[in-house]
DNA sequence: CAGGTTAACCTAACGGCGTTAGTCTTCTCA
DNA sequence: TGAGAAGACTAACGCCGTTAGGTTAACCTG
């Protein structure tokens, strides 16, 4: 086979089936070869549409991240606060395979910095000292990626008597793998507002 | 060389050996390879003492996860949750690049039971609902683990043009980088303190 | 419409990875 | 003193990301 009437592969096509993978496999499952194989194809035949695989990735990661929904601060800095929060973490709970990778990559992208601009343009417009908007920036996203990061309750196995046993105040700690998604999200959710709810009473100071 | 005299390896020096070649490199810098040659030994030397990469990580994790500090909890549901969330975070801050690792490596290590089961406790001796004391003790973990994970100010560039042009909210943003260290343990101590606020408010109600 | 250029695939191969198999010498203990 | 375990070695397997070089189909110019 040589080049082909119609083109067998695409930037998109790649993107989407390396992401299939990742959500299937772990971030660790993927491989140019193995990839390739998923699009019937040879695995030098990728490197025509992307230069390395460090390159898919984050181009991978800006899709995800153009997800990503800051139009809240407009209505108010507590609505914009917790939209962008809620909004960048369903973007990277979709892909838990991925969060490694997007929280580790370069926050220079293009998006995020248009991003950061509106967050910050939208906490000073509110009347929050830039210093504080700075902070109270990073201090969102450490709750978005922390919580996207590891589940929290994946650390506790299932098996019951380990904890009766030895710890007792983690007696019901088995429950939590069984509803591990719904305890993630009420965790994050509490950890958000509980952390908003502080930030106004400082702004009311 | 066959069985020297005096051994030449032992796991505590590839733990030590391992750790320095991450601090330096990277956690993508160290492979088996790299570590022996560090020891001044072949490979599979290593495999002695570590029945594969992912155990001598493992191992490492304990051990720096084993610096976390809870006994704070004894003075009170604050002082026990800013202690260990401050402890936390500089055991993961002293080494960056394996973060990644500790973030992801199984919570189901000894010492972490111990930690959930202290502050679990804790929260509850207080008198927080068993509910509430998880969501805390989930919430103040993505806090260090998302402060811990990719610093916040790295990802912005020196370059002082493009945001002058660009992105007019982030006139400052240059100068982040010069100060990341501060700037990440400011916003750190800033998220911690304002979400402890925001609980002791919910405690009162 | 002829012919050169570029696009888009291919196979073969390089060096590095984690890991296993098998060997060899030295130390320890009955 | 001899058996067996300890602790190193070399060689090699299959995977990885990537490069080199070949081949043909489509496109663009004269």
């Amino acid at each position: 086979m040589a080049r082909p009437s119609t083109p067998l592969l695409s930037r998109s096509g790649l993107r989407a089936a390396a992401l299939a993978i990742i959500d299937a496999e772990g971030l660790d499952g993927l491989s140019m070869r193995k990839l390739a194989a998923a699009l019937s194809v040879s695995a030098p035949a990728l490197y025509f549409h992307y230069p390395t695989k460090e390159h898919l990735l984050d181009d991978m990661a800006t899709e995800i991240m153009a997800t990503v929904d800051v139009t809240a601060f407009a209505i108010g800095w507590r609505e914009g606060l917790l939209g962008w929060a809620r909004s960048y973490r369903a973007a990277l709970a979709a892909h838990p395979n991925f969060v490694p990778f997007l929280a580790q990559g370069p926050g220079q992208r293009e998006v995020s910095l248009q991003r950061a601009d509106a967050i910050h343009g939208g906490l000073v417009a509110a009347g929050w000292p830039p210093r504080e908007a700075t902070m109270i920036g990073a201090s969102t996203k450490y709750l978005v990626v922390g919580a996207a990061m590891g589940s929290f309750s994946q650390g506790f196995v299932d098996d019951v008597q380990v904890y009766l046993d030895r710890y007792p105040h983690l007696a019901d700690a088995h429950r939590l793998r069984e509803h591990a998604e719904a305890v993630d999200r009420d965790s994050f959710e509490f950890a958000l507002t509980t952390f908003v709810d502080g930030l106004a009473a400082r702004l009311g100071h």
